[in-house]
DNA sequence: TCGACGATTGCC
DNA sequence: GCAATCGTCGAG
């Protein structure tokens, strides 16, 4: 069953954890179906958030950010990597969770080449779209072990904001 | 308009 | 240890 917008109009921190061990659903033109479990997210939590794009204020990168949440998120990195984000939280609230790794494959600009992202996903419906979604696992019936970690790759952000143990594992 | 840099990855 | 590679943003 696919996720609601009920499910990412509540708190990165809330939905991050909740992520873990929910299934990324994407389909392809030719209509083959790649599913990846999801294993790692990380939060982005508002404009305080020096480790969050959003810290700048609201730009045409962050703009999607400020939406609702279901939305998705997606920025090229180091001019090579598609990263995947999805929105969270309630319209003016600007807030994020990465979609850092899955069980079949590992890492957030791996996970981009897999899907085959592109610019064109930027605000992207996860609730409407018939490219790209998350639904529940119904294989897990435990809940996974979670474990929490500072947040890779943003010591720019300050000890205080890169201390923070926003990455997510199950 | 210009230059520095990044929520990464893979090869030397 | 470092190059690849380019959109974004702040400075000039």
């Amino acid at each position: 069953m696919r996720l609601t917008r009920d499910f990412f109009s509540r708190d990165a921190l809330s939905v991050a954890p909740d992520l873990l061990g929910k299934t990324l659903v994407r389909k392809f033109e030719t209509g083959e179906e790649l599913r990846l479990t999801i294993n790692e997210t990380e939060a982005y939590r508002g404009e305080e958030d020096l480790g969050c794009h959003a810290s700048k204020g609201r730009t045409p990168r962050t703009e999607v950010m400020y939406h609702q949440g279901g939305l998705v998120y997606v920025y090229l990195i180091y001019g090579m990597y598609w990263l995947l984000n999805f929105t969270s939280g309630a319209e003016g609230h600007p807030q994020a969770v990465l979609i850092r790794g899955s069980a079949e494959i590992e890492g957030p600009g791996r996970i981009g080449q897999a899907l085959m992202l592109d610019k064109s996903f930027y605000g992207e419906d996860l609730i409407s779209s018939e490219r790209l979604w998350v639904e529940e696992n119904t294989n897990i019936t435990i809940k996974p072990e979670i474990t929490t970690s500072p947040r890779v790759g943003i010591d720019y952000a300050g000890k205080y904001w890169a201390g923070r143990h926003w990455r997510f594992r199950g």
